[in-house]
DNA sequence: ATGGTAGCGGTGCTA
């Protein structure tokens, strides 16, 4: 089971871009952050043609999380509990029947910018109650994936320029010590453990010429319970798309999983 | 310290 995550800022402007990388790549479920888009402005019909089951949890604007699929889904659930009053589209879960069952989180982790202030509480509220949902999850002891933009660099060797990022919300102490309690839990970082290289980016800014000076961060992680890290077979990241015609800011990353 | 780019939506916010 090949399972991608990837962060489009904006599904209307990637819809083509998204479409040729599905057909090269072949993953068998593809996590979306940024659709920017409400339920029903998601062009779920171009996706279905190609036989792809489509789940969103959108929001008008900003935001916006997708599961798509090849394999059956079960079990969809909207949002990240925790907070009543959250009305940002965040998270959305689904079950994947392959030849096991993979408990697949799309997850879109808040910026935090700028910190101190709301958003970076917000940030590292959010946090908090993924911690809380992840540690409810491992309690079943299935398979689990959690995969997006978390929106964290957890170390000085997952940017190019970590100088850079001292007093930003992806690199505080506090955003970083909130991630490896996730992996404290007993998460593993799928791209950490097999390919640890200091340079493996997944986020090139828009500004300052970030690509073409290769000023990347790793920011977009799969998470893998202890029973779906026993699983792993192999890791990817599709640099390439971030040089093509209408980028996203962010590249695929993908697992594959013996399930 | 500033401004640089992109998407959405039709202005300014978010990143």
């Amino acid at each position: 089971m090949k399972i991608a995550t990837f962060n489009i800022n904006g599904i209307l402007a990637r819809t083509e871009a998204l479409l040729t990388w599905l057909d090269e790549a072949s993953p068998d479920v593809v996590c979306l952050q940024e659709i920017k888009k409400v339920d029903a402005e998601f062009p779920r019909a171009v996706f279905e043609a190609r036989g792809w089951t489509v789940q969103t949890h959108g929001q008008k604007s900003f935001n916006g999380v997708a599961i798509l699929s090849k394999l059956p889904l079960e079990d969809v659930t909207r949002g990240l509990p925790g907070d009543e009053s959250d009305d940002q589209a965040r998270w959305i879960e689904a079950t994947v029947l392959g030849r096991r069952k993979v408990r697949v989180c799309s997850l879109y982790l808040p910026n935090g910018n700028p910190a101190p202030g709301p958003k970076y509480d917000y940030k590292l509220a959010w946090m908090a109650r993924m911690e809380a949902r992840v540690r409810q999850l491992l309690v079943s002891e299935q398979p689990l994936v959690f995969c997006g933009d978390y929106n964290v660099i957890p170390q000085a060797e997952d940017a190019a320029n970590p100088k850079d990022w001292l007093k930003d919300a992806l690199f505080l102490p506090e955003s970083r010590r909130a991630f490896f309690r996730l992996l404290n839990l007993g998460l593993t970082d799928a791209v950490r453990v097999r390919d640890g290289r200091p340079g493996v980016y997944s986020y090139w800014d828009f500004q300052r010429g970030a690509w073409e000076r290769n000023n990347g961060i790793r920011i977009d992680h799969h998470l893998l319970s202890p029973q779906a890290a026993d699983l792993l077979q192999e890791i990817g990241i599709d640099k390439a798309v971030r040089g093509r015609d209408k980028p996203s800011d962010h590249v695929p990353v993908w697992a594959v999983l013996d399930a």
